[in-house]
This record gives C-alpha cells, structure tokens and sequence, in this order.
DNA sequence: TTCCCGGCTGAGCTATTGCTCATGGCTTGG
DNA sequence: CCAAGCCATGAGCAATAGCTCAGCCGGGAA
C-alpha cells in the first residue's frame, strides 16, 4: 500500500510536472484538472523537479559554457566565472574573453559609489578596455599592478590604465617603472619612494583586479613583448616555473617563486591567498597549465576564458 | 549587423534559459548578472522558450499518456480526454479506466448545485460506479441510458445507477425496460409511456454522460451478455456494425444504423452529433476500430482509454 | 539634416508561485 | 484498544513572474 501510495504520487507529480512544463497550464488549472488543492498542485510540481521527474535539456553551444562555468567556480571556490563560447576559426580569439571582460568592467565602473579597478597584464585585458562603454565617473581610480614604462623608457604600448582612464575620466595610476629593475636591492628600494608606494597603496585597496595568464614556455608573452630575455626566461623554467600573473612566476602548484626575474620584479605581487576580487582572462591550449596553476594556487578568485580552455582545465 | 545582434541576443536568451531552468536563479538574479533589466531578463527566459532552445524531457510512463491525450483531444475535439498506463500483466483491465472515470464522476457529483448523470454499459463504468467515493447529494439525479431490465423480468446485474445512487443518495431514474423489444412499433409505444418519457426527458437534460463502447464481433459484450442473439448479432454486423454504445450499434464512420436491433432498442438515442459531455470508456486492442468510429462520428466528446490503445487509435 | 517608424526598454501593476504554519487524519507501537 | 508522532493538507502571505504601456533610441527616407 505504501509503495502503491507513492507510485501513484509519483504518477501525479509527472502529470503535473507534464501539464506544468509541456502543456503550459498554471498550478491553478492543474489544481481543477487533478482535482486537489493549489498547494499541493505546487508540491506535485515541486515534487516532479525533486525527484528528477523532469530534466531541461538546452540546445545551445551556450549551455555547454554555463555548464563548465559552474563547475569551476564550484571546483576552485570562485566568486566569478564565465565561460565563452570558442571560436573555431580563431581559438587563441581574445575577443570572445575581452567582450566578457568588457562588460565586467563596464559593470562594475557602472558604480556611483567610487571604485578601484587595478589591471594587469594581457591581451584580452588590453583589448577589454578598448571595448569598454564610455562613461563619466571622475571618482573612480584606476591602477596598474605592472611597470608600465619599457626598457627604453618610453611609455609600454601596454597602457591599458591610461587608455581606461580616459573612457571614464577616473583618476588612474601608472606605475612609473621598468617591468623589470636591474637587481632585488634596486626594486627593493624603488618601492619604497613616494609615488610608487601611493600606487601600491591604492592597488591594495581594489575592488576589483583584472589581470592576463601568460605561460611561460617558449612564446612566453613576457618574452615575446622583451620584457625578460631568453635566458631569463629559461631560467624560471628552470626553476620551475608554469605560468605568470602580472610578471610574477609561480610553479605547477600556483606557488610563486621565490627567485629569478621574481626578485628583481616591479609589479605588485599577488595577494596569496587571494582576498581581492582577482580575474584572469586567459585562453587557448598553451595556457592550461598556467590557469590551472593559478587556480589551484588561489592565486585567483575569479577566471574568464573559453569552452575549449574550460573544458581542458577541468580535464586535468 | 542585424545577423550579429540576434545571436547575441539568442546567447543571452540561452544563458538566461540555463541561469533559470538548470541552475535554478530567479530572474532577479539572472538580470544583475547579464546586467539587464529584470523586465529583459524575463523577456530572455520567454524567448529561451519560444524559440524552443530549451525542451522539457519528462522520463515517466505517464508523460506519453499526457502526451497522447492531448493529441487525441486535439485531433477529435474532445472536451475531455485522459490516457492511463497499459497494465502489461493484462492489457485488457479496465481498473485504470475506472479509476478515472471513478474520479470523474467524483469531480461531477461533488458539486453542490443539482446535477444530472448518465450512465451507460460497459465493464468500465461499473467498475467506476464501485469506486466512486460516497458522498451525500440527494438533489443529483442518475439515470441509465439503457434498459436494465433483462429478459427475465429481474432487475439487471448491470444495475449501475441503483450502486451509483446508493453511494450518493441522489436520486435514480432506471429504465424499467428490457434491453430489446420484440418489435419496433412496441419500442415506439413503450418510448410514448410516461414513466418512460420522463427518464428520456430527464436523460436529456444530463451534465455528463458515462458510457461503454463495444466492439460488434463474436465477443461483442451485448452478446456474451446475452443481449442479443447470435443470429442478431451477425445481422448486425452484415449491416456494416463496427461498435455499439449502450446499444446502439453504428458502423466504421460512426454513424448509427438504421436497421437491424437499432429498431427495437430501448436505450436513450446518443445525439449526434453529441452535445453533452458524453464520455467513452474502453480499453483494448478488440475495441480500436469501435473507439475510432465512435470519435470519427462524433458520437462521444471525451474517451478514457490506457496508452496501448490510444495509440493504436492514433495510428490508424 | 530632420522626421518617422519599428523595436527595445523600464516602470508599475496584476497574476502566479513558493512557502510557512496550524490542523487533522493516519500509521505505528504499546 | 489507545496514545504518540508523522505526514499530508489548505489558508494565507510574501516573493516572483508576466504583462501592458508610454517613452526612447537607432536606422532609413525625404
């Protein structure tokens, strides 16, 4: 009788779940139809979710990207994940990430209430802030976490700071030194003077950071753009190095390193665990290590990249 | 440009669809992530339906009956249909059947106000007379639609409307006749009596209709019952008969002889087309064709059939 | 350039849904 | 047989969703 009893609840909650979902009625009409009250029309549709009844199924690239989004923000703890659809022609494609990262940062430069936005390094950090709304918002602040002045001494074609500074009219914050200084003592001691010591200042206090994943292997971007050389950069192999975020070099486990460019490093490092909202951008097969790293590494909280990349990270 | 805007606009409709019906978000949430409006978030769920990204997939028996039933509702205008699993131990049991009828006589009789129910032959509509839950509404009426006077002179097995009144204590109007006449002037002259006269009148006037369908072949229920003789039965059936409701016995498009045991039938006439809620109750492979006349003619407005034989209908 | 049209948007109202709580019937165990 | 406890129920309320309407924006024609 029991097992009749809950068969026969079973079979109404796949009725109601049937007439609610597919046929389109209210829980009012299904009330009438199966003769019981509203409310417990409501618990045989309540019912017919819980029990798996019913399963949504969504036909759409889209729903494979929700899906994998979740799953990391679930596995890494993160407060902020999206997942975009990879482009086949062009999987290295910044432009699905950058249009994402845009309009994270459209969103959160939205505010009235004055934030701090601290960039970092990348290209679809880069390209993000071209695709940014205009809009007036003189109290916020915007700060970089990397020395934006090149070997040369010229200003980097990296100024995204500036660049963001001027589609918004905030205060911004370049940091007014070499990506790389000539020894640790030298770094030390330049990080110390006024006006760097107010941008570290302000960088601390960031609502939001939005930085690139580089990896560190033969096309390391760092070395690519020739902010360290060959040897440097061989040398972070060396010493073990998989990824890096903002110039800063960590291991396969999201350890930063402790020698190396690392010491002779400008930008400011990463806070380790991460407190900050902290989002990487980053996409493509070379990468994976370096992202993974990173989120295991907790050297981030939050990451934008594509299907393909989600799906290999996950895969790890 | 136009191209470009739609997809985006269906992306979104997906991610809304995904963020509602998978993950389970409430639009308000759903708009401060895709960061619209919630009037926009709402219009992206819609739209996530309407343009069928998202489909319901409910894995229960009951949602082919659901299923099946709405399209035999839609594909003979039915006021009423409903479609129980097949008891496989045995295909053709009429307690599912009944059980519905059952409850539907229940939904009808619970109402306060005065209502009138017919009631016709057939296995299902005892077996539902039996369940209907007692309950106390002395101003119902409930009158056969066929003569339940055997050719004895006792009082019919069959005798539904006496169980039926006893369960309810409304009122019950027999039909004090035998099931054939011996001749059709008899039939014609019984039909002028009063007593007669007033159960056709009050027939008339009924709310809901509950009859059997029988199938007019060697296991024709009229005949094993004892109705009608062998050598009436095959007249019958020489006539073009197909099925029989309360009696009357009609052919493969529905419509009802002229000749035959039709002439000396004392049962209630279905109107036709039919008017009043008239609904059919019969399972099993034997009774297709008799069920699909009936619906084809418009001879009945609602049926209660189980999944097997609502599909062999459908497919016919 | 200006005007018009179509479609999108958000405000605000109403319908629908989800949930809580007090009640009562039913089962289980003594 | 009775008592205790469990679960289902329906009323009523708060949250959520759906819809209408007026206004706005962008694109195209004069």
């Amino acid at each position: 009788m029991a097992v009749e009893n809950e068969k026969s609840r079973l079979d109404d909650a796949a009725r109601a779940g049937w007439l609610y979902f597919i046929a389109g009625h209210t829980q009012d009409e299904i009330a009438k139809m199966l003769q019981v009250s509203r409310a417990s029309a409501q618990r045989l549709v309540s019912l017919c979710l819980a029990e798996r009844l019913i399963t949504f199924r969504l036909e759409h690239p889209i729903a494979a990207c929700m899906e994998l989004a979740a799953r990391l923000k679930e596995r890494f703890e993160l407060a902020h994940c999206e997942v975009v659809p990879t482009d086949s022609a062009a999987p290295q494609a910044t432009a699905g990430i950058a249009e994402r990262c845009a309009n994270l940062l459209d969103a959160t430069l939205r505010s009235e209430t004055p934030v701090i936005v601290a960039l970092g390094t990348g290209r679809a950090v880069r390209a993000a802030v071209e695709r940014v709304t205009p809009i007036d918002r003189p109290n916020h602040q915007i700060v970089s976490l990397v020395g934006n002045i090149s070997a040369d001494g010229s200003a980097s074609f990296y100024d995204t700071v500036g660049r963001l500074a001027d589609r918004t009219g905030a205060r911004h914050y370049p940091m007014p030194l070499p990506f790389l200084m000539s020894s640790e003592d030298e770094r030390n001691k330049m990080g110390r003077i006024e006006p760097i010591a107010k941008v570290k200042a302000i960088a601390t206090k960031a609502d939001l950071r939005l930085v690139g994943i580089g990896q560190m292997d033969q096309k390391a971007q760092v070395h690519v753009d020739g902010f360290v050389t060959r040897d440097e950069l061989f040398e972070m192999m060396r010493l073990g190095a998989i990824g890096e975020i903002t110039g800063w070099a960590y291991d396969a486990k999201g350890r930063l390193l402790k020698g190396g460019t690392n010491k002779r490093l400008t930008s400011i490092p990463p806070e380790v665990p991460v407190k900050t909202t902290t989002i990487g951008a980053a996409v493509g097969a070379a990468k994976v290590s370096a992202i993974a790293a990173a989120l295991n590494g907790r050297l981030i909280n939050g990451l934008i990249t594509d299907e393909a990349t989600a799906r290999a990270i996950l895969e790890r």
